[in-house]
DNA sequence: CGCACGGATCGACGCCGGTCGATGTCGTCC
DNA sequence: GGACGACATCGACCGGCGTCGATCCGTGCG
């Protein structure tokens, strides 16, 4: 802050007050890929859903479209989008697709915002 | 799905082969404060101010500009988005806004996603 | 092969949110 | 009081996204 660039006369513009200059900010790859998978799950359908595939281990969309209130192509495009984040698989299995929470990509999750100054600098 | 309701004759559209019918997904206003939480997060440039806010402990705007190149009104815009979804707190001191991370916001985000089964059951 | 079913994709629509220049408000200093 | 600096807010712009009806694609069955 002010004050104390006062008190740093030759730093008055490239350094923060309370950033060491060895700081930068979380790698700008890193943020995007971390902001991708936290807006797949940003969504309140998509909680639904997810939380639905939870309690039955898999599911295929025709399961999921009367609980949640949406139409297929709706419940189709988030289930995509889960699984384009990592959070679900897809398998198909003739004409069923069934889908499968990965723990693995929650637990990953979670460990970073369990160690917020850690986990946000992970890279 | 199809073959499992073949067998269940009277449960042809209540029941869906995968979820028990007392199981319902998360509940709505649940899913809407969860989504809340983590679309404040699920922003590249506000993980990025996030990240930096933890290296120093507390930080203001004028500290924030520089590292992630953006406008003041735009930061002060995100700071602002982080603060009402309860994961930073601002504290006005003389002409400074002093913004500070949460870190039971984050702890229990990240026990909501460690253990998604129960952790997306809560309410 | 034709039909039924499950699910993916397309296109359109309306809403949301990131971004910034401009401006307003507040606190501090002289 | 006036000037300055920090930061909040406003308004406009533009791209992204949730939603659904329509349609397409793949599988299974008679």
């Amino acid at each position: 802050m002010a004050d104390a660039r006062a008190t740093l006369p030759v730093l008055d513009d490239a350094d923060a007050c309370c950033t060491p200059p060895d700081t930068p900010p979380l790698a700008r790859a890193d943020a995007q890929r971390l902001a991708e998978q936290l807006k797949a799950l940003a969504d309140p359908m998509r909680l639904q859903l997810l939380s639905l595939v939870m309690d039955c281990d898999s599911a295929c969309i025709c399961d999921l479209t009367g609980p949640v209130g949406l139409s297929q192509p709706t419940v189709s495009h988030h289930m995509r989008v889960l699984v384009e984040a990592g959070l679900l698989t897809r398998e198909q299995r003739g004409r069923w697709a069934h889908y499968r929470v990965v723990p693995e990509a929650f637990a990953q999750l979670a460990g970073l915002l369990a160690d917020p100054r850690q986990g946000l600098r992970t890279s």
